[in-house]
DNA sequence: GTTGACATGTTATACTGTAACAGAATATCT
DNA sequence: AGATATTCTGTTACAGTATAACATGTCAAC
């Protein structure tokens, strides 16, 4: 199941996980009227088929494996839907997008990146948001968009490095 | 005077402002004993010209209008340079360059971006590190690198557009 | 079934950044 | 000062990321 706010266990069962993403996207594209064209629903599951980012052009020759090379663009306008809905999140830090685990809920977006094993993990800590907020108020700033993509080391990889 | 923590003011004096950056530069490398070259140097003057950021390719641009158009990996080298001497900050969320106001001093790196008039301010407020990397240990995750990019509207537009 | 909206294909191109090697300038050491 | 080592710059080529513009196809609703 996906593990939102948090990073997959070592014991992540990922195919159920990846399973997980798809139904729901499916659901919430239904719900919305939303159209999961086949070559959309494609593209999420590449993206989710782990919890690492992957980068555009990635992408595109995980589609080339399948038969016929698509053109960049074409990947793009999937993942512009998939963004659309908060399927799938880009980060700037890294030009690549990442699966988001809970799809649906809306939240504030601070990515942890871990740097050894790749996976992404997401935080979603009004705290942080608000410290931002905050701090920008008090010299006149209004936030309409804050970005925050943390680099560092996640549990699992903490542990293994010892 | 360069204005630590925030943006330039109304009556903000940029001869002035770009004056005390390039001097503050020039005793910096000074006294670390690295070398200021006239090609660093000039990228340097052009990055501060404005409190926006600017673009790898429009500094090429602008060097052009000096005279030879230099290629573009001169121009990264000259902002490698400067970006590890503290003296320029890229910014993801842009892929443009922006010149720090307050080089020298240690600083954690959070963003504000105008998205108005494109102005480029800096926050250092160690409440919003502290609380980000709290958040991150709470799920067993150690931060080595926050990024934080915060896009709005700053105190002087947000004045101009009432 | 026609219409209109949305999705995809096709081609070309713009923007951002780096590799690899040669040559020039500067610092350091004797 | 001259030899040497280091650092900086030039040159050429290329890799990686993203979009423009226009044609064609597909689907849903009327």
């Amino acid at each position: 199941m996906p593990r939102p706010h948090t990073f997959p266990s070592a014991d992540h069962d990922h195919r159920h996980c990846l399973d997980e993403i798809l139904t729901a996207a499916e659901r919430l594209c239904r719900q919305r009227r939303a159209r999961l064209t086949p070559r959309r629903r494609r593209v999420l599951e590449i993206v989710a088929e782990s919890h690492a980012a992957i980068g555009a052009y990635d992408i595109i020759d995980r589609l080339a494996a399948d038969g016929g090379r698509p053109a960049p663009i074409t990947v793009y306008r999937a993942l512009d839907f998939l963004m659309s809905q908060g399927l799938v999140h880009r980060l700037a830090s890294l030009n690549a997008y990442v699966s988001c685990p809970q799809a649906g809920a809306e939240h504030g977006a601070q990515f942890l990146i871990c740097h050894d094993c790749g996976a992404i993990g997401e935080l979603a800590d009004p705290g942080v948001e608000a410290r931002i907020a905050e701090a920008a108020a008090h010299v006149g700033f209004e936030v309409a968009m804050p970005l925050v993509e943390i680099a560092g080391t996640c549990a699992e990889c903490r542990r293994a490095a010892t």
